[in-house]
DNA sequence: GCGACGATTGGCT
DNA sequence: GCCAATCGTCGCC
């Protein structure tokens, strides 16, 4: 067995840890292949401001999930870490599709399984994210986390669409992966 | 009440 | 590479 994901962590560790898991929302999704850490600490995370109703769900206890809507169209999903009160997180950026494809293909409407989920947005449709999954634990249905079974070689490197706090190397991705929504450089 | 602004994506130049 | 789409959240009047 390999050792379970430690969400009370800070969220720069819990991301690389991530790196290689395999995530599903009711038996669709494959391997984390690209995650980013926000903490409150700093100004690019939505709980640099304190809590709000929209970020309450990071300030809930670690492995939770905070769901948010970007630029008013897309899901995205990421894993509450650190502690209860803290305010801190890992954005799911990208997956290398592994079980069920059919329906991600039908919820992109795209047939190039690189299209599928290389990019938090596109992942987030692919999977089905929902708002109703704000604040639920990770540990229940309808998701599914199982940490890498291996050691896995990890880049890593400046957060991706951030105007602030762009200096903190907190994005994380499997090494040549071609599933990833950028490569690293 | 109102306006500015995204942790993005996809299409067009 | 550039830019529009699209709308909830948040800060301020």
């Amino acid at each position: 067995m390999s050792t379970p994901v430690n969400f009370s962590s800070p969220s720069h560790i819990v991301a690389r840890q991530l790196i290689g898991a395999t995530f599903t929302i009711d038996g669709v999704g494959g391997i984390i292949v690209e995650t980013e850490a926000y903490d409150q600490r700093e100004p690019a995370s939505h709980t640099f401001v304190g809590k709000t109703k929209r970020n309450a769900a990071m300030f809930g206890s670690p492995g939770r999930a905070y769901v948010y809507r970007s630029y008013g169209i897309h899901w995205c999903l990421n894993f509450v870490c650190e502690a209860e009160g803290y305010g801190a997180g890992v954005l799911i950026r990208a997956i290398e599709p592994i079980v069920g494809l059919d329906v991600m293909r039908e919820r992109r409407g795209v047939d190039r399984i690189h299209l599928l989920c290389s990019g938090p947005g596109k992942l987030g449709q692919a999977l089905g994210v929902k708002h109703e999954f704000n604040g639920m634990s990770l540990t229940e249905t309808p998701f599914h986390l199982t940490p890498a079974l291996k050691p896995v070689d990890v880049s890593c490197g400046p957060r991706i669409g951030i105007s602030k706090a762009v200096e903190l190397p907190w994005r994380f991705g499997m090494e040549g992966s071609p599933f990833l929504s950028r490569p690293f450089r």
